[in-house]
DNA sequence: TCTCGGGGTTGACACGTTTTAATCGATGAC
DNA sequence: GTCATCGATTAAAACGTGTCAACCCCGAGA
């Protein structure tokens, strides 16, 4: 069950057959037929793990998410598998479920894995954890994460951006007063984001106290729901706008919103980010910020595959960032149709 | 940078730092504390890769499901996730995209990484791509699938009850016609949930052509909308409801005839299957058949590593079947409330 | 005929870990 | 004082593949 009993089977030396598998083209073409044969006939499967032991590296990527069930990451690793497997590479993918123990433990899988590379979407500001990678000389890409490192490659859309645009648009839409719901800040997508809608808010002449934060523990609608009835019962009147730091966040808000009898958007706009597919299937069609999820998945796996072929040499780090887009819907859209800015 | 550089830090053996690595109570406790310090100061991490080897399999498990982008499997890889790691396995998860073809290199894939076991979401209907795997004595344990063999685990819901539950329900609700939208019917969920609808009309007096039956190519919220078009263009009238296969379908289904100005659920009823967390958010909450969906995942995984560990004795195959519940919301509730089945 | 060259094939070793049988040292019983 | 015992440690042999230098054979050129 071995390279040996094809060998034997087809009469040739074991590194023959290595030949057939790794260079054909070195083989003569009787001979390669023959091993071909032998192969089939005994439903020889090659054993990764000598492979990967001989070589010090498998042919193998992970790619680590911040959160399986949401959408938007599972587009994301839709991109990375199309690119991946079109170069011959297997993708371990795994969720950290914005866990900073559960990405250190993840990371540290795929490390014993010898896997040939790593995209990470990190829980933490910098990607520390992805050191137990690089000091073993495996390339790391940030995905859906700007780096100031000039020391490995990253792909990212522009959060801070967004979130202004985000926020600009419920402020000229006559907003005065904003809710901002998002997980805790040391995931920058949250931080980011609201750091946008706050340069929103002061372009608006508008000061922090016009903008309430809701921090809830996780990025899904269960906490949405969360967010939505500490808003509802804190005392103090609703916000005429809700921005959330994901769309799971905004269906969440505006479920339990609607079910305690709200309007959306004449009581309350609501604004989400990522844009993902049931967001303009929901009960209020979910306005919402777009990102080039797919593209992002694609590119990141191009990039991580040209650090891994260059062996480290010649590879020059890219930053690459992404410009985000709005994409408004009815949960933001007042009756009258937009107001501008002056309200 | 392996077990040997450890073990001269130390001033050990190797055989010794595998000790402390697998049985460390065989091991003195000075000893293994002196191993222990040589591991963090050199960085040392495992290389999983020749354990395999030398083991001839990994502490690793494959599991393959249909759509990483259907809500339903991410919630099944969840469950599997929580008791592998429990039990100390990696999880390799993977997606066919219902491609026969993807799940056969995928299988193929898993069998070079020799995993230890595997959990299979099969695209058709008997799981034979993963012969590949049994024939080398890999346990495979059916997911989301029963199996008529006695040879192997398979844990499953039923899906003709579901969809018996689903369409009589519709019936109940004072349908005349139905229409039937699913995915290809080499996929078992399709082909069942089918069969159940076929039941609840006969049950409710009704011939097969009181169902039009709308397949399309995938069973995602794109190919809903597809099958919408068709419905709404093929000049004959609505049917009183639509029951489909999933909630992905029924939520595109549902969007495109809102878009149509069609009624929900005045005009057309409207079921899906599955319970995903969006189709209560949806623009008309969705009635729905609810799985208990993280169970599946969680006693999957512990049938299969049940298999592993007695490798292959004393272990008794068992095919577990679950029994669907229906969802009923505002989709498919008349307006006066139940009619009951007199029409 | 001898040499040279080159494509095709071979043999042996290395990769890092686990495991088994053997070794060593110390302790306690006789 | 000797021997058996037992716990802790070691040395060496696998696991299956990839690689690289060596080798073989055959045909071409001298």
């Amino acid at each position: 069950m071995g390279i040996k009993q094809v060998a034997a089977r087809a009469g040739v030396s074991p590194g023959t057959v290595s030949n057939v598998l790794n260079r054909p083209e070195r083989v003569a073409d009787a001979t390669r037929a023959r091993v071909e044969q032998a192969i089939v006939e005994l439903g020889f499967v090659r054993n990764g793990s000598a492979s990967t032991l001989r070589a010090g590296h498998s042919s193998t990527i992970g790619l680590m998410v911040l959160d399986l069930a949401n959408p938007f990451f599972t587009d994301l690793a839709r991109g990375v598998e199309d690119v991946a497997s079109e170069r011959g590479y297997a993708v371990i993918l795994a969720s950290s479920a914005e866990s900073d123990e559960r990405e250190q433990r993840n990371l540290r899988v795929l490390a014993e894995q010898r896997v040939r590379g790593v995209l990470l979407t990190p829980v933490g500001d910098d990607g520390a954890n992805a050191d137990v990678l690089r000091d073993r000389g495996v390339p790391v890409v940030l995905l859906d994460h700007p780096t100031p490192r000039a020391n490995q490659c990253s792909v990212a859309v522009d959060d801070v951006a967004g979130g202004e645009l985000a926020a600009g648009r419920l402020l000229d839409d006559g907003a005065r007063t904003l809710a901002f719901v998002a997980g805790p800040s040391v995931l920058r997508q949250c931080a980011d984001r609201r750091k946008g809608a706050l340069r929103a808010l002061k372009a608006a002449g508008l000061g922090r106290e016009a903008m309430r934060e809701v921090t809830v523990p996780a990025m899904n609608a269960r906490s949405g729901q969360e967010a939505a009835l500490r808003l509802l019962s804190d005392g103090r009147p609703l916000p005429d706008a809700i921005f959330c730091a994901n769309d799971l966040l905004a269906l969440g808000v505006q479920r339990e919103l609607l079910q305690a009898g709200v309007k959306v958007p004449t009581d309350v706009a609501i604004m989400g980010y990522d844009d993902i597919e049931f967001s303009a299937a929901a009960a209020v069609p979910l306005s919402s910020v777009r990102q080039p999820t797919y593209q992002l998945g694609r590119i990141a796996t191009e990039l991580l595959l040209e650090e891994c072929d260059d062996e480290g040499a010649g590879h020059a780090h890219q930053q690459v960032m992404f410009q985000p887009e709005l994409v408004v819907r009815e949960s933001s859209r007042p009756a009258g149709g937009p107001k501008g800015g002056q309200g």
